[in-house]
DNA sequence: GGCAATGCACGTACCGGTTAGTTAAGTCTG
DNA sequence: CAGACTTAACTAACCGGTACGTGCATTGCC
């Protein structure tokens, strides 16, 4: 990203702060209502920005669409960078990860919904994306890397398979939260109070350990 | 439901018979495109009725969608009582319950997208539905028979809640198929093929029994 | 001055919902 | 039990509103 500089008077006529604020807007509107019932003509309201500037920048709905995903996924694996997960031992490093990955999600439920709607489109708008495999590679490596420093320290049993480790950490997180309205139904229990959303958490900690320990 | 003798006729006016392919119609075309993408002339095309027969026996788009929710939850829950778990020993009543809903996710991909549709929608739907606290309740309860159950048996560890229990059993393989999509550009792996789903299956089981075990 | 950024206003297709009317199937009556 | 009557199932055509996308004029910025 560009430096923003305090002293720098507003332009008027700003290519990248209008495509930050459709962005921003369009990330809103997706999550809200979907790929389908996201309307364009709100994401250019709510930006401050007039429709054509959409099409201008982003050529269409759907590429727009792309671009907005594209970048959650950006902004949660630069996140998980951020937790330095090589530098922990191997238990508290997976620990690390099952909370981040829930406070994550906490934080940012419209990534959620968005992972929801590119898969009820069976993904097609990421398919074939480059900037995808180079953010998720390393990323899947490193859960990797865990897990084989806590088989060699004869923490973790050996065989886990890292793609279901992570695949599991996310699922227990993800359902529980996108899932809450009609999970509220279906158990008659506020399930986002803050006793509720504390006792999840460490039900999964509890999970993934179990799950590894040797 | 009446019966279909196999001598009846067909009827050319038959309420009934219409009722149902509205309805299939319509779980197939809310599933595939959400509720905002869902198209009623493509429902009514599909049911082989006109368009306005769905507003006739639904009222509304929205109607009809809670109908076909109603309908998808009823359905689950009617599979799920046929396992007679509370005639199984606890630690067999489980595994058959993660297997059923792995397999009952994998049949009825329309059940998981229609769930994901409804919670963008915060279950607003579904809120109130008298039908559903009567279809969830005695489901929640059996599973926390089969939880006191084992407790008692020595097999289980004491403590666990019955709803984080549901709750992961329905995450580990809810999110495995419905994220498939993004799923495999994320891991570069087909997550479909028939080795990759036993091996999911397998995963599923140990987590539970893990999470469980005394 | 030249070009990128922006705004206006419109086209065209579509979409949820309705109006007005038709026809099949039961049902009442003599 | 035949034929008039009633009701419910069904259809075609349409309406008002709205949605995505664009052509073209304008204006700020370097």
């Amino acid at each position: 990203m560009t430096e923003t500089a305090t002293t720098e008077r507003p332009r008027i006529r700003d290519a990248e702060a209008t495509q930050k604020r459709i962005l921003a807007a369009a990330r809103k509107e997706f999550a809200k209502s979907g790929l389908g019932g996201a309307r364009v003509d709100t994401i250019a309201q709510r930006a401050k920005a007039n429709k054509r500037m959409i099409y201008h920048y982003f050529k269409s709905k759907e590429q727009l669409f792309t671009r907005v995903l594209e970048d959650a996924y950006a902004d949660i694996r630069t996140a998980e960078r951020k937790l330095h997960l090589d530098e922990l031992d191997p238990e508290t490093a997976i620990t690390t990860l099952v909370r981040f990955t829930w406070r994550y999600y906490q934080a940012n439920p419209e990534f959620l919904t968005l992972v929801n709607s590119e898969n009820l489109h069976r993904a097609r708008h990421l398919k074939g994306s480059a900037r995808m495999h180079e953010l998720s590679r390393p990323f899947v490596g490193m859960v990797a890397d865990i897990l084989e420093r806590g088989v060699a320290a004869g923490v973790f049993r050996p065989g886990i398979d890292a793609v279901q480790l992570n695949i599991t950490i996310a699922a227990i997180g993800y359902y529980y939260l996108t899932n809450r309205f009609t999970g509220a139904i279906v158990y008659e229990r506020d399930l986002m109070t803050k006793e509720a959303l504390d006792a999840r958490l460490a039900f999964n900690i509890e999970t993934i350990l179990r799950l590894l320990r040797a």
